[in-house]
This record gives structure tokens, sequence and C-alpha cells, in this order.
DNA sequence: GCATGATTCAAACGTTCGTTTGAATCATGC
DNA sequence: GCATGATTCAAACGAACGTTTGAATCATGC
């Protein structure tokens, strides 16, 4: 979580869990599959408490489209539900998973898929019986975003935000993350659709551009 | 980019660019001053543009609070300009910038904030001028999960959203990228507040805890 | 109490890493 | 054309990595 897969060896994970070096290539057989026992253990709990969730919502919904707030709850709430329980992995292991979307190793970029692809075509019929007039593309645009802030925020991510002269308050407290995070992401994905592309980025951004280059010869 | 900084050696470095593998200690000292020459040099520009950007857009508008979409768009665009730009690195430098931001080796989180700071500063600014009604904690989360969808956008990463039986078309055209991030990233940030903290979550959480213990134990 | 299979342990394996070294090569000014 | 400083190069260094090994230890059923 804190160090990344590359960059955390079997020795301090073997160390920190005061056992054998040897005993993970014993009873796991080699690092990688040592962390893909790690997200077989969490990860599919995980979404199978959001599709249950999902279930619920809709089987109370009787067909009517469900409120997008609800939805992204579904999503979101069962995160919240884990990073409480530390016999679930704890908030540990959500910060693990935000680092994991962005993780470059293919071990990671073969595994995940398969446990989010059942989450990801369900949640998309939901939204978009909610969003009918939101194009396909453009959900699955939206639906993409929304990945984005929420593994950026369970990740942890506050390198940047640290230094705004103002410390993000309650970033220990999962609820009051998932307060501001579900109203964010429902409005995104609820926004107005822009047919005209924003032609008027086009001089603007030609000076952008020269400003950059300036930079650049400076 | 494609495999992260740890996981990446010199020596495949160097031989992608056909020279000596001596030639990284020799001009740059190590492989930590190597990267952060990279930011040093392409990320330096980049938020000089994002700020120039909002320059001319403050001298526009005389004081008067900016619409929250070309804010968003400071933002935005002089990356998009970036990656077209072949020689300002392209979007290859984009992807390695997104990828930079959840890394967690050391030396790129007591680099990159440094670059960010006035960047944050003066967009936190903007932001609070266009929407004085958001209050500044719930601004900062609010930047803090565009930051989010952002630097998962801009690190490509589609390893979700490849299975979800529809392909994200135009992945390559930056500026449709930014046609729907733009309006998804300011339609979260206008979010209407919910002074309520939701508190009809409570029984549903709890039912979901059970569907995560009950799915651990089978 | 002993045989047997599972687990633990210290040690070593071969590989790869970032870095260093010292000689070879290049460029440049006189 | 030669001295000098900068750069390139092949080779090696020590350290750390994931993994393997074989003996020691433990647990268990008879």
């Amino acid at each position: 979580m804190e160090r990344g897969y590359a960059a955390t060896s079997l020795r301090m994970i073997t160390a920190k869990a005061r056992v054998n070096l040897a005993a993970v290539n014993y009873h796991f057989g080699s690092k990688e599959s040592l962390i893909r026992e790690v997200f077989e253990r969490r990860l599919g709990p995980l979404n199978a408490a959001r599709l249950a969730y999902l279930d619920r919502l809709e089987a109370h919904a009787h067909g009517r489209p469900l409120p997008v707030e609800r939805i992204v709850e579904a999503i979101v709430v069962p995160a919240l539900q884990v990073s409480r329980d530390p016999l679930g992995g704890g908030a540990v292991f959500l910060r693990l998973l935000g680092r994991a979307i962005s993780e470059p190793a293919s071990y990671v970029r073969e595994t995940l898929p398969a446990y989010y692809r059942e989450v990801i075509v369900r949640f998309k019929h939901a939204f978009s019986h909610a969003l009918p007039h939101v194009p396909e593309q453009d959900l699955a645009w939206r639906m993409h975003f929304m990945f984005g802030a929420m593994s950026y925020t369970m990740a942890g991510n506050d390198a940047l935000q640290l230094i705004g002269n103002c410390r993000l308050d309650g970033a220990d407290d999962a609820e009051s993350i998932i307060r501001r995070l579900v109203p964010f992401l429902a409005a995104g994905l609820k926004a107005p659709l822009t047919d005209s592309p924003a032609r008027r980025t086009g001089a603007a951004a030609r000076k952008t551009v020269n400003a950059v280059s300036n930079r650049k010869a400076a």
C-alpha cells in the first residue's frame, strides 16, 4: 500500500509478519500469487456487497429508475463498511486497492478486471436506466471519471492537497468523505450534455501552447 | 509510464535510448535525479501554462467570478496542448504524470507538491470566488476529487472500462476526452451541498456488512 | 513413543539492480 | 598535431531481490 508492489520486498513483509522468508513461497508459491490471494479474499466480498446493495435498491424500486445518488452509494458505501472492519482488511486494503488500479504491473492488470466485470455491467445498466438521455459512450466516460475520483480518494493521495494551506479534515473518517464524494459524483454523472465541442478553446489553447514554448525557451 | 518507477531499470532506458548504461549516472548522477529532471522539464511549463490561462481569464473578467467550466478548462486544456506536442513530451508525459501522482515512491511525493503549490492556491481562490456558497473544506475535497478523476484519466487507466462490453472510443483523442471531462468536473464542483449527513445509509450499510460477512463465511 | 507428514528455519542460489571504475574515444583551442 | 577536458564504453562492484534447498522442528494418529 505505501510502497507499491515492485518496491515492497518479501523480506519486508515476512519481517513485519514475524515469519520466515521462505514461508511465502511455501504457502503461496510466489510473490505474485501472494498479492493475488489478497485481492481474492478482499475484493470478491466487497464487489459482492456492492451488487447486493444494488439488488436491494432495485427490488424496492419495482422497475422505476433509481436516483443517481443511491446508485453511487451502492458503490461507495460498501467500501466504507470495509474500511471500518479491521477483519475485512480495513482502510488499508482500500488504499491498496486504490493504488492497485493505477499499478502498471501486469499481474494486476490481468487480475482486477475479472473482479469488476459484473459490477461494471450491472451498474452501467442501472445508470443508463436512471439517465436515459445520456448516450452510452458519454455514460461510459462518466463512469470512468467516477472510478478515477474514487480510487484516487481511496488511495489516500493527499500529496497535493496537504499544501493547499488548508488540510483536509476528516480524511480518516470514511463517512464524512462519502458525504462529500457522493454528491460530487452524482452531479458529474447528471451533468448536462454539451453538444457543441467547446469551440472557444481553440484560440485560448493556441496561446497556451505558446506560453509553454516560451517557458521552454527560457 | 507503462511499468512504474521501481520496475523500470536504467538498463531498459539506456537500451531504448541506444546510449551506454553509465551515461545516466554521468549526466544525471542517479536514477532518482533522472526522473526529477523529467518533471523539472515538463511539469514546470505545464503548470505555468495553466496559471497563464487563468491569468487571461481573470483579466477578461475584471474581478467578476468566472464560470466554473472556464476555470476547469484552465487546468485541463493546457494538458491537452501538451499531449498534442510531441516536443513537449506528448501524451506519454501525461500518462507518466497521472501515474506519478499515485506513485508511492518517496522521490515523487516530495518533489511533485512543490510544482503544484502555486497552482493549487491560485485555482482554489478562483473556485472559491466562483462558488462563494461552498465552504472551504468542501471545496478542498471537491478539488481533491477533481484531481483524482483527472490524473486517473490522464494515466490512461482503461483496465476496467475495457471490459464493460463497450470500449471507450476516442480514448486517444484528447479533445474529445476534455469535452466530456470538463462538464463532469464542473457539475461536481457546483453540486448542491448536502447538509444532512445521509442518515439513511445506516440501516442499508449494516445489511451490507452482513452480506460481506456471509460471503466471507461461504 | 514413535513414525509421518506438515511446517519452519538458516543458508545459499542465481539474477538483476543502481552505481562505480578506468581506459578508450571524441571534441576543441592553441 | 598535440594537449586537455569532456564524454563514451565495457566491465565489474556490492547490494538486494525472489526463489530454492535440505535439515530441523512441530503436530498428529496409532
